[in-house]
DNA sequence: ATAGGGTTAG
């Protein structure tokens, strides 16, 4: 008998994924040799190697299978490694094929075949359906009324698997359905009904359910937590991290990663920094999902610096990771910067999908990188073989267009292969007013409000294009189609942390309890910039109609309260960072710029796009935004 | 002897 090739196949069939199929007979061989194929678990271990690694293998799982003695532990070991691999879809065909009625096991399989398909065509916004794959709800219908039909339905593996399927489906309704018939559900059943609930956007619902949880282990927090992120209120979500921690329940990566991520909406850099820390006093591992949530917390917080740092501390990067540290950079600025790491990227070997490529684009027109995105946006196709979407599109418009080449944004948008969105006309009608092209920033409004006719940031831009030009008439005609079509503004608010709290501003608002302080801040500081020769345009700032609501004074912009706020609290040399839910307008951006030079301080402020570090008069993006 | 719910980039 020739010598053994391995002592246990065991240790080896994990590395299969790539052999060939020469290696696949040898190993073979030596197991029906060695005698060990006829254990059916060591069987059960080489089927499931073959099947999770390419297609060939999977054939030659389905050659090895039949000449076996049918048991369950083996066909389920194929239908295991088939739902977890790269085709799913192929478990279905495995599942008619069994010689043997299926077990709970076999179901459970199943469903969470159909759930990775349904999830997958979610993320995939474009399906492609080959002839021989059917449709995601179809595969998830069918899995579940093969549980149905087989007599495990009630298997609680099986329920809550049922109930995350029809959520990977993006069909609440349907989870709700099949939650519904389980007579007593068990934790997790119910955390998986949590999680398709807050994923399916009602959060409040999934409270509700959560609340009613007679016993909440960690995961269930870590539903509702993330549920919170997922819609976007990030001060509950932090409010249930408090709470979590005061009954004990275990914090892990999960926890930590929505933490993050709410303290990146929120621009909470200080509670930002506490995660970290608190990730090291515990020794947590680095793992990829959370530096990249670092990485990301940090950069919409306005600290590339240690963004960059955790970046370049963490020993596993993927494309997540890059395009958030790209991304990062882009929005920061750095335009250059995120370049050339984009360019690290590549001969890194990551391959870059077309979000990493939206942040290269934005990074370059935000830089006035013309040229240098051009070649971005050609190599996308010719060299990383991604089709560009539309927004890719709408960078594109807005890199020619923020530039100053409304020519060739223009030609670009007739040469596009497919119809232009809403926001390929909103990149050429901010280029308008940048440029003051009132011609153009109507043609542009015409094209949008024909997609999207109640669009408010669309009429406040055309409004401010009016009013750069002097042309107060026009600026009252948008005011009254506005009026005449009931579009409301979303009401600016701006927010500033300090020692761990954030505080929210709202246009006009003194409703805050230091507002006397602020008031008299306020005055003082226009004492100071009239001393420094800064007078606002009253002119201007009557007709001004920015994004927010003019109350009163355009002193009373949400950024300005903030910053009169920041100056009062925050000690001098320690910079004041500004967080905006709209764009930031002209007026509060010059008057910041003055404010950073007069008061010499750094005031760092994120507006809905991006970035703006004032410093010494001047601000990062050059005064274009 | 095989299985479950929660997490990252626009």
């Amino acid at each position: 008998m020739p010598p053994p090739l391995v002592r246990d196949p065991a240790t080896l069939l994990p590395s299969l994924a790539a052999a060939p199929l020469l290696l696949l007979r040898a190993l073979h061989a030596h197991l029906l040799v060695s005698g060990r194929l006829a254990s059916p678990s060591h069987l059960a271990t080489f089927v499931a190697s073959l099947a999770s690694s390419s297609s060939s293998h999977v054939a030659y799982a389905r050659l090895v299978l039949p000449r076996r003695p049918a048991t369950l532990l083996t066909h389920n070991a194929l239908l295991r490694a088939l739902a977890r691999g790269p085709r799913p879809g192929l478990a279905f065909a495995a599942f008619r094929g069994l010689p043997l009625p299926p077990d709970h096991y076999s179901l459970n399989f199943l469903v969470r075949a159909a759930t990775a398909l349904a999830a997958s065509a979610a993320a995939e916004r474009r399906v492609p359906v080959p002839a021989e794959v059917y449709s995601p709800r179809l595969l998830v219908v069918s899995a579940h009324g093969a549980a149905v039909r087989w007599g495990h339905a009630a298997d609680p593996h099986v329920q809550s698997g049922v109930v995350s399927m029809y959520a990977a489906l993006g069909d609440v309704a349907g989870a709700q359905a099949a939650f519904a018939e389980i007579a007593c559900p068990d934790v997790v059943c119910v955390t998986a009904m949590v999680g398709a609930l807050a994923a399916g956007g009602d959060v409040d619902a999934a409270r509700d359910l959560f609340d009613g949880m007679p016993l909440r282990d960690h995961v269930a927090w870590n539903a509702m937590i993330a549920g919170y992120v997922h819609v976007g209120r990030s001060r509950e979500a932090l409010r249930l991290f408090d709470e979590m921690q005061r009954v004990g329940a275990a914090v892990g990566e999960a926890t930590l990663v929505s933490v993050l991520t709410a303290c990146a909406q929120m621009g909470a850099l200080d509670h930002g920094k506490w995660v970290h820390w608190y990730m090291r006093s515990r020794g947590m591992r680095m793992s990829v999902t959370l530096g990249t949530a670092l990485v990301d917390m940090y950069s919409k917080c306005g600290a590339v610096a240690s963004a960059m740092e955790v970046f370049e501390s963490m020993d596993e990067r993927n494309v997540y990771t890059w395009t958030s540290a790209v991304s990062g950079l882009a929005m920061n600025s750095m335009g250059l910067e995120c370049l050339e790491l984009f360019k690290r990227m590549e001969s890194a070997g990551i391959q870059p999908n077309g979000v990493t490529f939206v942040a290269v684009l934005r990074g370059c027109s935000m830089a006035g990188l013309v040229d240098e995105g051009q070649a971005c946006f050609d190599s996308m196709k010719n060299k990383h073989g991604v089709d560009p979407w539309l927004e890719h599109y709408g960078c594109m418009v807005d890199l020619y267009g923020r530039a100053g080449r409304l020519d060739d944004a223009i030609n670009f948008i007739n040469g596009m292969p497919v119809e232009p969105h809403e926001g390929v006309w909103g990149a050429l009608l901010n280029a308008s007013r940048i440029h003051n092209n009132v011609e153009l920033g109507k043609y542009a409004l015409d094209k949008l409000l024909a997609i999207e006719s109640e669009n408010d940031a669309a009429h406040v831009l055309l409004s401010n294009i009016y009013a750069g030009s002097q042309n107060w008439k026009g600026v009252s005609m948008v005011r009254g189609m506005m009026k005449a079509k009931g579009v409301k503004k979303v009401p600016g608010w701006s927010a500033v942390e300090v020692d761990g709290k954030v505080h929210e501003f709202f246009v006009g608002g003194k409703s805050h309890p230091r507002y006397k302080e602020i008031e008299m801040m306020l005055a003082e500081m226009s004492r100071r910039l009239r001393l420094q020769g800064y007078a606002a345009n009253t002119k201007e700032v009557l007709f001004d109609i920015e994004e927010e609501e003019k109350e009163g004074a355009i002193s009373l912009h949400s950024e300005k309260l903030a910053l009169a706020f920041g100056l009062i609290v925050l000690p001098e040399g320690v910079e004041i960072r500004i967080v905006k839910n709209l764009r930031v307008c002209r007026d509060c951006h010059d008057y910041t710029k003055l404010i950073s030079k007069v008061f010499d301080r750094e005031i760092i402020m994120r507006d809905r796009n991006r970035f703006h570090h004032f410093k010494d008069g001047m601000c990062s993006c050059k005064d274009y935004w």
